[in-house]
RNA sequence: GCCGGGGUGGUGGAACGGCAGACACGCACGCCUCAAGAGCGUGUAAUCGCAUAGAUUGUGAGAGUUCGAAUCUCUCCCCCGGCACCA
């Protein structure tokens, strides 16, 4: 019989863009979100545009996240799988700034770029839905969400000292700084004093810290954020200030945090940070001048213009190093007088900012006590040694000694009676405290949203502010939300002369600045445009300044998985919330940056993939936007994804990938020449997709090869889809979906995607035998095996699986073709191979029937007839162990 | 220092109590070809050996548990990532 059709040969150059347009043309990954039955947000994250465009970093997640979302799609899930660019930033503005444009042009430029490689890529995104955060339209919402946050209580301002980068030009927040470096250009981060806009998040750390436990994340992420988040629970204790001293300082008590109140008996001193207000009110007249010595030191030892120095200095700064206050405090357990110190060891910013020493549990105590001969009191039992020839804290657990009423009792077993004893007596009370810090807001640059504030002076002189307005009011009274009033009350006092841009004004467009590089003043380059700038106050229409600061990129990115399912292209306008443009005042009613329908029926995500590098910032920040979304009632759930995958790092030639390396890899090469496809497996196929991989060229080839040898395979059963499918192809299929369908499961691509290649070899190899019993027909793989290869396929190579699916006479595309289900009884194999050992070393097999596999009188018998067991049984065995359908044993 | 994740052929990696090295890359040899490429086939942990006979050793090092350990337990070493004087 002749072949019905010339076998074409593979090209993906041709079929790759064919398929793309096709699929969008049909608008086949763009569900009707208001229809889905089965909804399945399946989210990546989205990159930053900042570079030269997408890189094989962004491809690599980009693939395992599609490929997961392609499985889902294929169990019959309705998936929405959005993609857009978090453009605004200080990544996009550093990359115009060096070469030399303005962010907008460069920004029109990636954009068009990165969509144009991100087709490329073949991935299923939604054509229809995507977002940017620069977008006008987008972060009026995020303004939206700024203002919601300031009239709940949870934005504020303060002046603080923060972390500003000299060469960005820019504060940072803690978590953007590494090491004492700027996370971005490497500089070394400075300390300064400035005023700036804050969101509470501290307010949420214990529902951040105790919903992990109800979410499906990868749990190196979740450890991650429970370091972040540091809780710690003990106990402030109050420590009086002695008389002697009383009348010439400030303060008249010092409080301490201290996770360890079992040993109040053994603090034999005190320590404040250098940098502490404390310092100033605990110092004596005659320390004065010692005790600014020291404070001057310590600033030229952690001052920041060292470069490279800094590290070494810092690093020696490690020595505890202190000075007497003059002041001494009483310790309330056992009145006696202690000294307050001062020490670098004590870090500003957490806890009350000092310290209880107790040199004996402490070792950072420990050591200063032995560099000032400080008493060291023991009050936890350690057995061998004395206080007196002791070599280094003992922080471990025992029984409580030299401690009064305490006595006997058990570290840690009896803490909350020593907590509670503590109580009664008036010494202190319980307390948890948390490393975690406000989340820095404002940044003094150009390209980002505007932060929409107005400060009026007039207002402020007078102590008004948004807070005393009938609007607010309403929402106290209103809302029925917990602690709204407190919060409000509070924030009022630091938030005078303060008001929100009314809300349906937003956004506060970020205006055109020519010069947008970053000033160094302090000020947002938007601070030169007085047009920006002036506005009547809201409250008293007096004449009024803009805020000039812009907000932080990752408000930009913590909310745009709420916003993609509400996008429609072509209709910005068009959902209800947007009413707010219209002029009448009865359609002016709600107001939120999604349709309500919509995101109730999709959200919360249902599956995120993305970089581990994330866990503290983007993931920590869209978990407190999103609950506190749900406290004020628009959203009807707290934890945005349900589900968090965080991939590998792809690195290069084994370092990692950058742009100051020069070893980005950029894929469009790889796609041209191999094709899509053959690049998405070969990703998919280095290493296990949560590890990362190492990209080098070597290997793409025979990915190709591979991909080709399937295409053969499958050209050549079309011309014989007469065939009839056998017994022994029949296991094979079935073996091989559940091969796939569990590592797919479990996201093990590599693995699933051998399991398809084992697939394939095997195919051939019954193939060939088939050939040599019927040399007429060319081909023996049925229609089943061949369909069954592409289904399995499908996700990896979604351009060559659709063609030849189409080119088997199939109208649909096979992205939609239910995922194939496997019968149970097929994979279990006829023959089973036993191994045997003997001593427990392995001597070979005896191969026995399935329902054989398990009777040892069976096994045995075959095995000792064997020559390479029956050697080395020179006596009967002393036992012989059996595991049924894996081995037997005989022990000699 | 603390918390994660690792350490398996020339390379990427499989196996995660029961035949170590699946699947690939690379390499070698062969077939096909005028030739090259493609394709196909064979081999490929190390050592001894003519051997596609057989044997020994082998999963970072050392101990332990077990009939049996890459896999479980302990001690140590090294690499990668995160946090880092958080009281």
């Amino acid at each position: 019989m002749a072949a019905k059709k010339v076998t074409v040969s593979y090209n993906p150059a041709v079929i790759e863009p064919k398929w793309q347009s096709v699929w969008q043309k049909q608008k086949l990954f763009s569900p009707d979100l208001g229809k889905s039955k089965k909804p399945y947000y399946n989210l990546m994250m989205f990159p930053y545009p900042s570079a030269e465009g997408l890189h094989a970093g962004n491809m690599y997640a980009f693939t395992g996240a599609d490929i997961w979302g392609r499985y889902q799609r294929m169990k019959g899930n309705d998936v929405f799988e959005p993609m857009g660019l978090d453009g605004f930033g200080i990544h996009s503005e550093n990359y115009a700034i060096k070469i030399n444009e303005h962010p907008t042009e460069v920004s029109k430029r990636t954009e068009e770029r990165f969509y144009s490689q991100l087709q490329a890529t073949g991935n299923a995104f939604d054509w229809t839905r995507t977002l940017e955060t620069y977008d006008p339209d987008y972060y009026r919402w995020t303004q939206w969400i700024f203002i919601q946050m300031f009239k709940h209580g949870l934005a504020y301002r303060q002046k603080a000292k923060v972390n500003w980068c000299p060469s960005c030009l820019t504060v940072l927040a803690d978590e953007q700084v590494i090491a004492g470096e700027c996370e971005r250009c490497k500089s070394v981060v400075e300390q300064r004093d400035l005023e700036q806009w804050f969101f509470k998040i501290t307010d949420y750390a214990d529902r951040l810290l105790d919903n992990l436990e109800k979410i499906n994340w990868t749990e190196k992420i979740k450890i991650a954020q429970r370091n972040w988040i540091g809780r710690s629970y003990g106990a402030e204790v109050k420590f009086k200030v002695a008389s002697r001293e009383a009348k010439q300082l400030t303060t008249d008590t010092l409080t301490c945090f201290t996770t360890r109140p079992d040993t109040l008996y053994g603090t034999t001193f005190m320590v404040i940070a250098p940098d502490s207000p404390l310092v100033v009110t605990l110092t004596t007249e005659a320390q004065k001048e010692v005790v600014s010595d020291y404070i001057k030191q310590q600033q030229t030892i952690s001052a920041p213009n060292l470069g490279s120095q800094g590290e070494t200095l810092r690093s020696q700064n490690q020595d505890k190093s202190g000075v007497f206050t003059g002041a001494y405090v009483v310790n309330p357990a056992n009145n006696k007088d202690i000294p307050v110190y001062i020490s670098n060891y004590v870090v500003s910013g957490y806890g009350s900012e000092a310290v209880m020493g107790v040199p004996a549990h402490d070792q950072r105590d420990f050591e200063m006590a032995s560099k000032y001969n400080l008493d060291i009191v023991s009050t936890i039992k350690s057995e061998k040694e004395t206080d007196q020839d002791l070599q280094e804290a003992y922080v471990g657990e025992g029984t409580i000694i030299n401690s009064g009423d305490w006595n006997g009792l058990s570290w840690p077993r009896d803490r909350e009676k020593i907590l509670s004893s503590l109580e009664e007596n008036g010494w202190g009370k319980k307390m948890t405290t948390y490393h975690l810090r406000d989340w820095l807001i404002s940044r003094q640059r150009y390209w980002g949203p505007p932060i929409p504030m107005i400060y009026c002076q007039a207002c402020a002189d007078r102590g008004d502010s948004w807070f005393i307005t009938d609007e607010a009011e309403r929402m106290v009274e209103g809302n029925g939300i917990k602690n709204l009033k407190f919060e409000i009350s509070n924030s009022a006092a630091s938030a005078a002369g303060w008001y929100p841009a009314p809300e349906d004004q937003l956004p506060v467009e970020l205006p055109y600045i020519e010069n947008y590089r970053p000033t160094g003043t302090g000020k947002s380059p938007l601070a030169q445009d007085e047009k920006f700038i002036n506005v009547k106050c809201p409250g008293c229409g007096s004449d009024a300044r803009r805020e000039t600061d812009v907000s932080d990129t990752f408000l930009d990115s913590a909310w745009y998985f709420l916003r993609y399912p509400s996008v429609t292209k072509n209709l910005k306008f068009k959902i209800s919330n947007l009413k707010l443009k219209s002029k009448s005042k009865e359609e002016n009613v709600e107001s939120l940056p999604w349709d309500e329908e919509i995101t109730k029926h999709w959200l919360p995500v249902d599956m995120y993939i993305g970089g581990a590098e994330h866990s503290v910032l983007h993931l920590m920040y869209s978990r407190f936007v999103t609950m506190a979304l749900h406290d004020w009632g628009h959203l009807d759930f707290e934890e945005p994804f349900t589900r968090f995958f965080a991939h590998g790092l792809l690195i290069c030639e084994g370092t990692k990938m950058s742009k100051s390396k020069g070893n980005v890899i950029v894929p469009d090469a790889y796609i041209k020449k191999y094709g899509a496809d053959t690049l998405r497996l070969y990703l998919m196929f280095l290493s296990p997709f949560n590890q990362g991989g190492d990209f080098r060229d070597t290997g793409m080839e025979g990915m190709f090869k591979f991909l080709n040898r399937v295409w053969r395979l499958v050209q050549k059963s079309i011309s014989n889809s007469q065939f009839s499918i056998s017994n022994e192809q029949e296991r094979l299929i079935h073996k091989a979906i559940k091969r796939v369908t569990e590592d797919l499961e479990g996201l093990r691509y590599n693995r699933a995607i051998s399991g398809i290649m084992e697939y394939v070899n095997s195919l051939e190899e019954l193939n060939s035998k088939f050939k040599i019993q019927n040399s007429k027909v060319e081909n023996g793989i049925s229609k089943e095996a061949g369909e069954t290869l592409l289904k399995l396929f499908a996700p990896f190579a979604p351009h060559m699986t659709e063609e030849l699916w189409n080119e088997l006479g199939h109208k649909e595309s096979i992205h939609f073709a239910p995922w194939p289900e496997y019968d149970p009884v097929l994979v279990i194999d006829e023959v089973v191979s036993i191994s045997v050992q003997v001593n427990g070393k392995y001597r070979g097999v005896v191969v026995v029937s399935a329902d054989e596999a398990n009777n040892q009188k069976v096994v045995e018998e075959r095995a000792r007839s064997f020559e390479f067991v029956a050697k080395y049984l020179t006596s009967e065995p002393k036992k012989v162990i059996f595991v049924p359908g894996k081995t037997i044993n005989f022990v000699v």
